[in-house]
DNA sequence: AGTATGGTTTAGGCACACCTAAAACTGCAA
DNA sequence: TTGCAGTTTTAGGTGTGCCTAAACCATACT
């Protein structure tokens, strides 16, 4: 493949950024933001399914380019520039999402991979372009904030649900798109996000869910949610 | 980069076309389809902007994918294979620059670029449900045809501005969106696909086009035309 | 027919991004 | 404090696609 610098147009001093480095900028800022802890290439490498050499040869590149901040066995982090990437990442990822929900009747549990090779091809005329027509929306189909063109995102005040303590109040507010037995758990049991639910129970890292029944709806059932699906959920804790 | 395979879902045997194998088809088909002419390596290598040691080893790879015939110093054909893939690239392409000018306002001088990088991330899912939103169109916004889901394609019987004859009434049909000075001419001129036209004069390869004057309209001027502009459309003659 | 001229192919290399196997480092535990 | 386990890095190698320079062939011209 050419050295190829994917979409044109961008921003500032991005010109250099291949479809890898724009994926590990944004697997990065999503292992940091997401879970709030410190990103070791180990996890790196096993989020974007590469060996772990793989992962030292790309930061040093990175680190070159002024993207990461890495010195040799100690964690990476992103620098001011780095952070503009991923989040610019992030925005196409969620507008293209939001539009394939929105207009070509996509599923939200469909439009993540599509998502992932467009944002790669797509120029900075046609994500604002893009934006425009769908009315600047602030959340995409799973509830996740849009950056703004900006680059500026404003995070609801939100929990992992797998960090909630049991016999909370909390409503869903964002689903992790890139798994898809999440996506799944929710839409078999109907739950939209925004729901209301009470955690009844933590056993062993799973969690069951009770939803709130709402006006004029049946009472919908408890949910066993496993870790991994935990993990992919956040709500905001009410009251 | 990776072994890059684009976009998923392709139909058949598909799988192992990159990015670059699906340039090299389109653009051979391009070259046999809009000419008519047998296409060489060096043709080729010019219309993609690589060297011609390229090309070679490109065919000898498509050769054995089965995509294309060429035996050594013989001209370049495409197999059905190949024919099969240009025309997915093809229709991917049309309606992507469709769905661009339609939905976000780009303008026809400005939708080449995109879709260029766009066909080769989109999934066939994707251009399904794009062609359905569409209403399935039949042309693209240059007046080019967009094969069907079957991949067939119904060319009007249309001839390359450059070879009419002198003195010849036409109907502009379609217009090369790969040749941004054509679009822009046409542009300037007020001149849009469909419109009617006399080959009032042809000197040295250049053409000079009387456009007919609608009714409730001015007078459009004499437009003159390069052999590179009049080579990138395609004119019906009336009677 | 013999040679010149051009297009075509081989040869040798580079950049990107990935891999496995082996060496090097860190930090915790005996 | 020393040793060991696990992580991280170096070393060496693969596949794709591109390049320049040099050899090659095929045709057109004298």
């Amino acid at each position: 493949m050419t050295p190829r610098t994917s979409a044109q147009g961008r921003s500032t001093a991005f010109h250099t950024a291949t479809t890898s480095v724009e994926d590990y900028a944004k697997t990065i800022y999503g292992l940091a933001e997401w879970d709030g802890a410190s990103v070791t290439a180990s996890a790196l490498a096993k989020t974007l399914g590469v060996s772990n050499p793989s992962v030292t040869l790309m930061m040093r590149k990175m680190a070159e380019l002024g993207l990461v901040e890495h010195r040799p066995y100690a964690p990476i982090a992103l620098t001011d520039a780095g952070r503009q990437l991923a989040l610019a990442m992030v925005r196409r990822h969620r507008l293209i999402e939001t539009w394939l929900v929105r207009e070509l009747r996509y599923g939200w549990d469909e439009v993540h991979e599509e998502a992932e090779r467009l944002e790669h091809a797509v120029s900075e005329t046609f994500v604002d372009r893009l934006d425009m027509r769908l009315g600047h929306p602030r959340v995409d189909p799973h509830g996740d904030p849009i950056p703004g063109p900006d680059l500026t995102l404003n995070y609801p005040q939100t929990e992992l649900l797998c960090r909630v303590p049991a016999a909370a109040e909390v409503r869903l507010e964002q689903v992790d798109d890139g798994v898809p037995d999440a996506l799944l758990a929710l839409d078999t049991h109907r739950v939209p996000i925004g729901a209301h639910a009470t955690v009844t129970a933590t056993e062993g890292g799973d969690v069951v869910l009770s939803p709130t029944r709402t006006v004029g709806e049946q009472a919908a059932e408890d949910i066993r949610l496993t870790h991994e699906i935990t993990h992919a959920m956040r709500v905001s804790l009410i009251r």
